[in-house]
DNA sequence: ACATTGACCTGGGAGC
DNA sequence: TGCTCCCAGGTCAATG
């Protein structure tokens, strides 16, 4: 479900319930997610404060006093602030009580998502030290994306959809950017010209930052933090749209399975 | 080093 | 109604 701009929407609903806040309790109802979250992570951060809230690709970090909390919301997880009266979903697998009374809960019916813990610099945690840089940084330019790009027989969809090289482009996103910049999924990464390149880089900055203003993309169950859904998806020009009408030209928007995951463009503006 | 595939899970919708 | 099959926003691990 979430890439980047669900994440961020998330970060941003609930950084300022927490931030300062100290943990009273913590209540974990089932460790079964992605990885198993640490049996004695009640323990260790009952007392805490959580000092701030980031987001690294598609992880939130919270510092906390002595290490970081990690959560990855996988393909189905959301976060909520919630209160002691509200209900406990099904897949309500987590969560933590603060001081002021309120609840971050974490909701994951599919259990690919993860709550971890460590007290390693977050640059250096196994999961994350291997991650391309931030899209919306300087960092991340055609001057960064053209050598690796160079020789590469993957498709530029997959090479996008990477987090070696890109982070926080999912399935959504990837689709959109590669329409924005009028190149067809299917090219391989090796062959796209530095201008496309460049259309690229650009297009990926310019999707996700309009995806968080609009507080992310919701198909069916992202929920921002307050449970109100995200309207990206009234903007989306291919992703969902096979048999419509190109947004560009009206020719009839094409779908293909490419590793699994559905691709969609338009066979007019996207040529091989 | 790179490319491809399977694996982890549940729920919703389509088709019969 | 109910069954079966297919699909879904992620990404690591294992395999050539």
């Amino acid at each position: 479900m979430p890439e980047l701009p669900e994440v961020e929407t998330t970060r941003r609903g609930i950084a300022p319930h927490i931030e300062g806040q100290k943990i009273d309790q913590v209540t974990i109802r089932n460790h079964k997610l992605r990885w198993p979250i640490p049996s004695d992570l009640a323990d260790i951060l009952g007392g805490q404060t959580i000092q701030s809230i980031s987001r690294r690709a598609k992880y939130l970090l919270f510092q906390c006093d002595s290490g970081l909390l990690i959560i990855h919301l996988g393909m189905s997880g959301h976060l909520q602030i919630m209160t002691e009266s509200d209900p406990i979903a099904k897949h309500s697998h987590f969560e933590i009580q603060l001081e002021n009374k309120l609840i971050l809960r974490f909701t994951d019916p599919r259990r690919f998502g993860a709550v971890l813990w460590t007290q390693e610099k977050s640059d250096d945690y196994h999961l994350l030290n291997h991650l391309g840089p931030e899209p919306l940084s300087d960092d991340f330019s055609s001057e960064y994306l053209i050598p690796l790009l160079t020789g590469r027989r993957c498709s530029i969809k997959t090479f996008i959809m990477n987090g070696h090289y890109v982070v926080g482009v999912g399935n959504i996103y990837a689709n959109e950017a590669l329409f924005l910049a009028r190149i067809h999924p299917k090219t391989p990464a090796g062959e796209v010209v530095e201008a496309d390149v460049d259309s690229l880089v650009r297009v990926i900055k310019e999707v996700l930052t309009k995806a968080i203003a609009a507080g992310g993309t919701t198909l069916k169950d992202f929920r921002k933090s307050d449970g109100k859904p995200g309207y990206f998806a009234q903007q989306l020009n291919v992703y969902g749209r096979e048999g419509e009408a190109c947004p560009q030209c009206a020719s009839l928007i094409k779908q293909y399975k490419e590793s699994q995951r559905a691709s969609f463009y338009c066979p007019q503006c996207q040529t091989l």
